[in-house]
DNA sequence: AGTAAAAATGAATGGTTATTCATTCAGTTG
DNA sequence: CAACTGAATGAATAACCATTCATTTTTACT
């Protein structure tokens, strides 16, 4: 078994490489969301890990670099999963944004551990300039796409009165608000209803596309 | 002059103990939009302040206690500001509402530096319940006011099809998102801008009362 | 099995930082 | 003005924590 494992792969070190990391990854998540980023120290993440306390310097150098491959890991997954459905040629405008909606508040992205990363990161970006261009790097490309779909709707549907840019300012701002919400308020809120809320300005704009879910 | 100002006040002692107290934390908001809160040390504070190193466990015993009243604080302010317009009985609930959207998106609020010190303290909530207190007992005090506001104008107008419940939550989140936009993205989007998106939103909820500003 | 290379360990190190407190300074009172 | 009181100072302390690296363990290959 472990044979056939090689033989299929020719970097096996360079591989479990890329699992530790990954591992550490999760376990610098994890520290985050239950002691915040001032509190996460390196013994804290490695013993989360299972591992001992110079792994973390081993695999990447110094905390800096993990926690920036903290906040990439993240950025990443969220704008790999968007561009799928961006890419997806197989989707008309209006399904790639009900697409959209759907994954902005799955389960895999609106975890409430990831969300307090978000927002512990966000929270530095004036003051740390790599955390910042980590985050606007993907937002702009992600605001594009949007805008587009947008205006893809407003030319079918014939929605003289849309602004595509305005409605992908606010709607993008209104998502980033709920997963908020959904950070601070958890009792308060369900991803259901937060979803249920975005959906709900969508059909403002565009009511032959969308209809309201089940009510608030 | 000074004897003046001792006549007026009988406690000058006490009163001068406000100020200082004051005076760090308005430092404090300054170190924590400019080196972040893990990066805020107490020589940071104290010199941003113009005193001493041990000056503030003098007044707030601890660090810690000296970041509460820094949450505090801003918290305080942003709902005075709110209450004093909540409770103004001179105004209709349509004015009251467009003094909220002023008031949100106000030079005073929206100060980057004090939307630093929002989104520092909104990182933190998940491992720091204290923060969270603090955030969730303004919280639904507001949601409160603006649900019932957003009835009446369900009331006056005619709109049967408002959800005031469903709109004061999404309205609530954009505006969070609009912050979250101005911090991050500050050459983006100006506060002008910003307060014309959710202006926006409320125009697709109330067209009778609102009219939209200037183009986006 | 034997060996060499890579990965992992964790005690020791050194730098940083919150907190303490003996001392100094400024304002008030008799 | 002298004595007193509370505010402010900052050097010294003690705790904490990222990083290093000599040593051990595991893996890969012969």
């Amino acid at each position: 078994m472990e044979a056939v494992k090689a033989e299929l792969n020719k970097t096996p070190r360079s591989l479990s490489k890329q699992a530790r990391r990954k591992q550490l990854i999760e376990a610098t998540i994890k520290c985050i969301a239950d002691k915040g980023l001032s509190g996460t120290t390196m013994a804290d993440v490695t013993q989360q890990a299972g591992l001992s306390l110079g792994i973390v310097n081993l695999h990447f150098q110094s905390k800096e670099k993990l926690l920036i491959e903290t906040l990439s890991y993240i950025s990443d997954e969220y704008t790999s999963g968007l561009n799928e459905i961006f890419n997806d040629d197989n989707l008309t405008a209006e399904q790639k944004i009900l697409a959209h909606i759907n994954f902005d508040f799955s389960r895999k992205i609106i975890d409430r551990n990831k969300l307090a990363v978000w927002f512990a990161f966000w929270g530095e970006t004036k003051s740390r300039p790599t955390y910042l261009s980590i985050c606007a790097s993907y937002i702009s490309e992600i605001a594009n796409n949007l805008t587009h779909l947008f205006a893809l709707l407003k030319q079918q549907g014939g929605y003289s009165t849309v602004n595509p840019d305005l409605v992908c300012t606010c709607y993008t701002a209104l998502s980033d608000g709920l997963w908020l919400d959904l950070l601070i308020t958890p009792k308060g809120l369900k991803p259901a209803q937060a979803q249920a809320v975005a959906m709900h300005y969508l059909v403002t704009q565009f009511p032959n596309h969308f209809k309201s879910q089940t009510g608030h």
